[in-house]
DNA sequence: ACTGTATGACAAG
DNA sequence: TTGTCCTACAGTT
């Protein structure tokens, strides 16, 4: 789940959930010394960058949470219940208490050390200030297949392995093409289908990217039937076969009839190379 | 009650 | 490339 949606849309209820004095805790006892830093003080500002959040607190420290593979953010309208053992940080506010569980990084930050993560990142298409030419050129220097250009962060921020799969499918595209070889027209394609679907996933809180059949909302879609290719034995789009293979220790999942055939990309053999 | 697998990123070898 | 980190859930025993 923790793909870059879910922390804007995290950003989006903090700020709005988290008002008046915070109430910060580290059940776990692994950020003790960072909840009683911020204790008691006000949020100035909740932002996502990518797959990161960031809590600004009045003072100057910077919260920083990255969920990582296993990371959840459970929230809870107040009252809300004893929190469970494991959790890493308890942020309360008047309108909602949230839970930290399982972060791969949470820690206190200063707003240079903030800028300093960020400086590092490619551009979140989900923000407002994010600039798609550092992307392109970003793009454009690496020699890897575009599969895997788009699970690098610092090309772009945000995008997991379900969006990877989901938008070169919706952009037909060969995810083995060299990042470089991408056209300027396919690449503003790509950004902007990118940025759509993002979109419109942090209104879900999910990622859907088929259209419901009629007569069925959207959310109750179950998971399994919400993709096109990730994860899926058939592509959705046109019931072709869809392929599966590892990339950079990633399961890559294609349709071998919408995407590859582009630039006769696709090997004689079926088969792709793994590695 | 287990087991396998997963949306991520890092360090180490 | 492999193993690891504080999980959660679906599937199997």
């Amino acid at each position: 789940m923790p793909e870059g949606h879910l922390l804007h849309r995290a950003a989006r209820d903090h700020a709005a959930g988290l008002t008046g004095p915070l109430e910060a805790s580290s059940p776990q006892g692994r950020f003790t010394a960072g909840a009683e830093a911020v204790d008691g003080l006000r949020l100035v500002h909740v932002e996502a960058y990518g797959k990161h959040l960031f809590h600004h607190v009045e003072g100057g420290a910077v919260v920083h949470v990255h969920l990582g593979m296993r990371g959840v953010l459970i929230e809870h309208p107040p009252p809300a219940p004893p929190p469970r053992p494991q959790v890493r940080l308890r942020l309360g506010g008047e309108r909602l208490v949230v839970d930290l569980i399982a972060p791969q990084r949470c820690e206190l930050l200063d707003e240079a050390g903030r800028d300093a993560l960020v400086a590092g990142l490619g551009p979140d298409p989900l923000r407002d200030d994010a600039d798609p030419e550092l992307a392109w050129e970003r793009l454009q220097a690496t020699g890897r297949p575009l599969a895997a250009a788009l699970l690098d962060q610092s090309v772009v921020a945000g995008p997991g392995n379900v969006f990877r799969a989901e938008v070169l499918h919706a952009c037909h595209l060969d995810p083995f093409l060299p990042a470089r070889e991408l056209d300027r027209p396919a690449f503003d394609r790509l950004w902007q289908t990118l940025g759509d679907m993002m979109r419109q996933a942090v209104e879900d809180g999910r990622i859907i990217t088929v259209a419901p059949p009629s007569g069925v909302a959207r959310t109750d879609l179950p998971q399994d039937e919400a993709r096109v290719v990730y994860k899926q034995q058939r592509c959705r789009h046109c019931g072709g076969a869809v392929a599966a293979a590892e990339l950079d220790g990633r399961t890559l999942h294609w349709c071998t009839a919408c995407q590859g055939a582009g630039d006769g990309a696709v090997s004689p053999g079926g088969g792709r190379a793994t590695s």
